[in-house]
Order: C-alpha cells, then structure tokens, then sequence
DNA sequence: TATTAATTTGGTATCGGTATCATTTTCTCT
DNA sequence: AGAGAAAATGATACCGATACCAAATTAATA
C-alpha cells in the first residue's frame, strides 16, 4: 500500500459529474428512471476512478452481505476437499463470497491439534451479517449432541438460514441435507465375500462420530445378515487420515488371531495408512489381506495398489448443499434428503483383478 | 430458519436497560468511563438477549472489517493446504475472519477446469472493504506477469495492503514474501548421484510456471555443474497433479532411450502418478527407477514406496505470509525474503535404504 | 397555449454503530 | 454548604449507500 488516496465514494462520484447521489444510485442499480445521456456520462464517471459501492455501506440498509458462512472441520480432507469446491463454485456463480472457518475439529493430517470452538466462529460470523451458513462435519458429526452446541445452532438458526449437511437432528431450526452414510458398504462386504474373504475387519473412523458407526453397524448388520461370523477383536478404530490407519492396522497385525484376510477401511487416507502398514509386516495387498474402502479420494486411483472403493459422489453432496442453502435464503427451500447409494469403484486392493478366488 | 424475531440493535439495549446508546457503546467498548454499576447491568442486558453488535455498522465508520481476503489457485493442493491452515489460525487468533477465494487456477486434482478470472475476486473482496488480501499463487506464479494483472494489482496494492508469496515483480505496490523456489533440488540431484543413479529425468510441472522453472533450470545447472550430461528428452513436464505425473512419466517409459533410472518429481502428487505409471510398466522402485521429488506432502510417508522428498516447511511460509499480511494492516512491515534451505527427507522411493549402490 | 401526464432529477431520512462534544451527576476540599 | 474538579451519561453528527417522496423538467394532449 503506497500513498493514501482520497477515498470515492458515491457522493464524490456525484459531484464529479454534476448530479445528485440518488442518480448515481440509479446509475449503479441500472435503474430504467435514468436519462440515457446522464446514464452514459455518469458512467463514465465511475469508470475512470475505477469506482464501485461500498458492500458495507450496502449491507447497512439491505440487511445482507452477499456473503456465505462455511463451518468446516478440515479443509484438509479431501471429503470436504471436493465439497467445498463445488460450494465456492456455485458461491461464486449466484454472486456470494464465502467466509470459510476451518475448525480444526477432530484432529486434522497436518498433526494440528487446537480445535478452534465452532462456537466462535458463529458469533464471528453473526456479527458480519452473513446471508446463511453452511455448515459441514465437526460437532454436529458426534452420535450425541451437547445441550449446549444445539443451543447455539437453534440460536442461529433463528436468525439466518443454517444448512447443516449430514444426518438431522430433532426440533432444529436449522435445515438439514440428510445424506445415506452407510450406502454401499453392504455392497462393499459382499463384495469381499465374493472373492472368498470372510475374516473382514473394520479400519479407522472415530468412536462416536455418526460416519464411524453408522458405517461401523452397516458391517456388522451386512455380516450378520449373511450368516458370517463377526469377530468384535477385528475391529480397530482411531480417526480418519493415514497415520490413523497405519496405527489401527498395525494394531491388528499385533497378533495372529486379529490379523484379518481383509479389512473395510473408513475411507481411502486410512486405506492407505493401513496399506503401508501391511506392507511393512511384510505382507502383500491384495494377495494376503484384501483392502476396501469407503470415500472415493483422488489419489487412490494412482496408489500401489490401486484402491477399491466406494464413490460417494462428493461433488454433488456439495452442490445440494450449497443450493438448498441458497435456496434457504431466498425462502423457497426445504431440507432434502439425499439417499443417493454410492457406486462401487473395483480397483487392484480388493484383489478382484486377479484370475482366482481366494481360499481360507 | 423460523419466526422473524425483531433484530436487537444497541438502541433496543439501551431502551431495555434505560441508558443511552452511549453508554451501551461504551460498555461494548470497555471504555473506563462507565460507573461499574451501570456496566454489570448493561452487560447483563446484553447477555440476556445475546446481542452482539453489527460489525457492518461498525466498519461504517472504523473502516475496517477484520475481514482478510485470501486469493488461491487451488485449495486441494496439499501445498496450499498447508499454507491456508496456518493462515485460517493466525487470522482467527488476530480477530480476523477469511474469505477464500478458490480461482480454480491451472486446473485442479479434480478435474475441475474453468478458472475463476482472479479480477472478479479482486472486485469482490475490494467491495467487500477487507482489510488485507493474501495472494497464494495463480497469475502471480506465471514467468511473465501480463501488464493487465498488474495494473489490477497495483490498483487494489494502491488501496488496501496487499500481500503476495512468492517471487517480487517490481514496481509494484504490494508487499512480497519471497521465496526460494529451487531450494533442494541441487542436494536431491547430488542424492541421486551418490547413490549411482546418472540418467536422471525431470518429470511434472508445467511451462511457464515460476515453480517450474526455477526448480527445472536448477536440475540442469546442477547437472552441469557437476559436469553430468542433461539430455533434453527426459525432461517431462505436464502439470501438478497424479494424473499429470503419471501421463508425464509414461511418455518418458514410451522408449528405453528416454527411460531414465532416476527422476525428480515437481511435487509428491506427480511422484505419486509417476510411480504407479512406471509399476504399469513392470518396473520397480526403486530398484528400476529412483523417485525423488520435491514438496512433501503429509501422503508421502505412507505411501509405498514412501517418499524421498523435500520439506519446504509449508507451515512456516503460510505463517511468514499471514504476519507480513497482519503487519502491512497495522503498516509496520516491509517485504520479507524467505531463504530457507528446504530439508531433505531420505525415504525409500530413491533407494538409500538399499545396501547397494546402483550400477548404471 | 394551457393543462395534464410522464419522465427525470434532487433532497433527506435511514441502516447500526462510534466519535465528539455537551450536560448532568457525583465527589473532593476548603 | 458551596465551588470546582472529576466522573458518568446523554445528544447528535457521521460513515456510504439506498429508499422514499418532492420537485423540476420534458412530452403529450386538449
């Protein structure tokens, strides 16, 4: 920043072309009460100082910003990754600003630990006067939600409109984007049991995180329901990224007993941790442990070995959010389900490539 | 959203508790001149009905928003990743809210293409009356700077602070965080030899970019320096994803004559592509091909191979940007010049932990 | 041409805070 | 108790836009 020019502002713009600042107004608002010679020379004007409104001055009287609240927990992973791209995007295309608040919730693969409350990011985001919020993973993600964390959401969404993406929660006043977070993973399991599998175990997620067990009883009921033993000591959780992974498959690479044949993994990060990890035991993938896996990142298709998994289909998760939040604010949205059952990508991790049917 | 609650303004606070809007301003500002009576109720007022002031009406007339715009080329590059991060902490910890800016610059891992043109944000933010921009990458990183986008970036540099990483153009109204782009790559090439690797290819990145080339020209003077032959025909560049490192690498692989027995990736995604074009292949690393690459990326330590790598402390550089930024607003900084030396992680993709040197 | 209607323009209150100055209340000290 | 200083409070202009209504200009019609 150089020297400090004198600030335009309407009024300035007024003088300059010899009007008064409601017509300028008119000129900015393209309002049809214009002569089209004021119009061109007032025009003029402002483009040669390079002139435009005060969003702030606006907001003053409009009572909205143009400008969206994002709650995220990690902007880091690439499940939210692929969301918030398509949020921006459409953000971008209605005419709104997005003011992102990551919360650090949950730990994130960067080793950052310090969550930053949510809570203070809503006050944060009140205050600016935000035309809605949107809000993706963190609390709202636990089985149980706090008293105190439902308070402040009803509490928001009293004022502006709120989205939250995941599974509802009752007497809100918020909307919800409900999403089907154990689709596919019967499939996924079928799948192992095709191929001769049948020592499944379950990798990663975090002990009540709704994913986690919605996921983590979606394997069990799919087991039971085919009549294969399930063995609770194959089950390993610990959180969501590689390192995570690594741990919990090491942990059941421990002993005999506990080493499956294949594991269904949380999503592909854990899927990669736990890959590392059977490898440096000295096993292969997919020859002696099969590995699936939930949430479709990109990397997997350029991994060794390739992942199978399950395409969630994240982008469009995006896009239903952002639009119902959009559509929230114009007063002409309801919450909406998406139960959308995610596809199954048959990569080289699960072994399925290979010419033979495993043999336990 | 439900019932439209009246909006509680500082005049309802000061009706509601019988003192003048004054006073409710004073007691908002912790100013000494409040009797500690009239400043318990005042405060317990706007307790009682949550009200926090506007901070729209507040940047009326303070003129700053505690809002930082923040303009990145891709938000799902690990790199940029870690530098918003500590970016988003900083900010948060200095009372400032962020409004990202995602330009969709150079093509993302998601395949998405159409670019955000960074003069729509530049207007948006400057409407928006933020009180800083960070800029991370996009037309800032190109070789030649058009004289459009420097014009617009001296205007916004000519109202607000500005500040950019990476390398300075001159005359400009911005701060600079400079940086060492090719830092490593002279130790990695060394690595490589040491270990009796000479047919080393350069594989990813794109032409005309900053990175690119500063990191492409240092791999040849390097080479020369230490008087080994540079062929051409194993320089490979694309672009900075997976999918761009393995296309790179399976033109190289197209011909033993350009297959080389080593290569220096742009960054640890291209690795990642790299590596699995080259099992494609049936060849293996590295035992086959040397693999070293230059930005870590938190994947690399568990990918298989792990990664040998460079460690650019992302980190740091994301905090350097973040309080030249903070500092520039409070205008008691200058530009600063980041030389660190990137630290070289020895991992397995480039075969040190072999017992053996490589005969070529 | 006078009268009315339509078009174009201007003046000013307003949004919700803060800053500045004026005023009132309380305290101190002779 | 009364004067003067100090402390506490109140009234109002202002930030930069828009909204609303009034006024002026131009066009249309009798």
């Amino acid at each position: 920043m150089s020297d400090e020019q004198k600030k335009i502002t309407i009024y300035e713009i007024a003088k300059l072309s010899g009007v008064s600042v409601s017509t300028v107004s008119r000129v900015l608002n393209n309002s049809p009460y214009v002569s089209a010679k004021t119009q061109a020379h007032v025009t003029d004007i402002i483009e040669k100082y390079h002139f435009s409104p005060s969003t702030v001055a606006r907001a003053m009287i409009s009572n909205h910003t143009q400008t969206l609240g994002v709650i995220i927990s990690d902007i880091t992973n690439p499940y939210f990754n692929e969301l918030y791209l398509e949020i921006q995007r459409y953000a971008v295309d209605f005419g709104y600003s997005i003011i992102l608040c990551n919360t650090f919730y949950g730990g994130s693969s960067h080793g950052v630990s310090d969550a930053i409350p949510e809570n203070t990011y809503f006050q944060m985001i009140l205050d600016k006067k935000v035309d809605g919020v949107l809000i993706l993973g963190g609390e709202i993600d636990r089985d149980t939600i706090s008293d105190s964390y439902r308070e402040a959401l009803n509490r928001m969404g009293n004022q502006i409109p709120v989205v939250v993406l995941g599974q509802s929660i009752p007497d809100c006043s918020c909307t919800f984007v409900d999403r089907n977070l154990s689709g596919g993973v019967s499939a996924l399991i079928q799948h192992l049991l095709a191929l001769g599998r049948r020592k499944i175990g379950f990798v990663g997620g975090e002990q009540g995180i709704r994913t986690t067990t919605a996921r983590l009883n979606a394997y069990m009921q799919t087991l039971k329901n085919l009549s294969v033993p399930c063995d609770p000591a194959l089950i390993s959780l610990s959180n969501y990224y590689a390192p995570d992974g690594y741990r919990a498959m090491a942990k059941l690479l421990e002993k005999p007993e506990t080493t499956p044949t294949a594991i269904l993994c949380i999503n592909d990060a854990v899927a990669q941790g736990a890959i590392r990890a059977i490898a440096d035991k000295g096993l292969r993938v997919p020859e002696d442990i099969s590995v699936v896996s939930c949430d479709q990142f990109p990397s997997g298709e350029y991994s060794c070995p390739r992942l199978t998994t399950l395409d969630q289909q994240n982008s469009y998760l995006g896009r239903m959010s952002i639009m119902t939040l959009i559509g929230a604010i114009n007063q002409d949205s309801e919450g909406i389900n998406i139960s959308h059952e995610p596809r199954l990508i048959i990569r080289e991790s699960c072994g399925a490539h290979l010419d033979y049917r495993f043999q336990e």
